[in-house]
DNA sequence: GTTGAGCGTT
């Protein structure tokens, strides 16, 4: 029963994908299981994890033995309330078989129909369910499966991000202890890498000098306030400052910003 | 412990 997912694809030679979408976080295969199994002969039930956390990513993919039994799970299960949450069922279109998924789709909708194939549920059609909000600018981006990888979820993101810096840091130092493979170095590798993450930023059209500020940005803002400590900034400045260690200490402004040395035994 | 558009593993 939960040998789901245990050893990878068994064998989808004649079986039927189904995407669930929508479903809870906690949902796992046993949970479906039933629930679709009534419908028709589940073959396998695959719910994607997260190669890092583990979690569920939300949705799953149940597996039928026969096409018919897999649409009518989709027309009964679609809409269904699962664990609080309504899930949508439909046929999995980007999977690793998705050319029999539209053979079938064409099959047992209507096998004079020349025309597409999903189109052909006029049946299933009919419950209009208000999920058609849902998507919106996916229509046409569906080729950047690989983009939407990285940030389905905006929360989620930045707990990803951050862990996937630290790896990052950790890999390219590393590498770079490596110092001998000048393969890396060439920039093949690391560039790769680079690119990647820039990639990442997914604007490069974006204005450059945000990059510069980016990492400009300090911890500590404080240290950076030159008007209250110190004066770090003058001493970069040039050599026209002879000594500040010699003009700060004691004889600093201090002593003519606050001639009774009464005050600054008060205000300290 | 969080989140919510979407298409998958050995």
């Amino acid at each position: 029963m939960s040998h789901f997912g245990r050893s990878g694809p068994p064998d989808i030679t004649d079986t039927y994908s189904l995407l669930v979408l929508n479903i809870t976080f906690r949902t796992t295969a046993d949970d479906l299981f039933p629930l679709f199994d009534k419908y028709g002969k589940v073959v396998d039930i695959f719910i994607p994890k997260d190669r890092r956390t583990g979690d569920s990513r939300g949705f799953a993919f149940v597996r039928y033995k026969y096409a018919d039994e897999a649409q009518k799970a989709v027309e009964r299960l679609d809409g269904r309330v699962v664990d609080g949450r309504e899930i949508t069922v439909q046929f999995a279109k980007y999977g690793p078989n998705a050319e029999r998924i539209r053979k079938t789709s064409a099959c047992l909708a209507s096998t004079r129909h020349k025309g597409r194939i999903i189109e052909s549920f006029p049946r299933s059609r009919y419950r209009s369910r208000s999920r058609s909000p849902r998507k919106r600018h996916r229509d046409d981006n569906y080729k950047d499966r690989d983009y939407r990888r990285r940030s389905r979820s905006r929360s989620y993101d930045r707990h990803e991000r951050d862990r996937y810096r630290g790896k990052d840091k950790d890999y390219r130092r590393r590498s770079r202890s490596r110092s001998a493979s000048p393969d890396y170095s060439k920039g093949r590798g690391r560039g790769r890498y680079d690119d990647d993450r820039r990639s990442s930023s997914r604007s490069m059209s974006a204005s450059p000098a945000r990059r510069s500020v980016s990492p400009r940005k300090s911890p500590s803002p404080r240290k950076a306030s030159p008007p209250r400590g110190g004066s770090p900034d003058r001493h970069s400045r040039d050599g026209r400052t002879p000594s500040p260690r010699s003009v700060s200490p004691r004889g600093r402004p201090a002593e003519s910003r606050s001639p009774s040395p009464r005050n600054s035994d008060v205000d300290e």
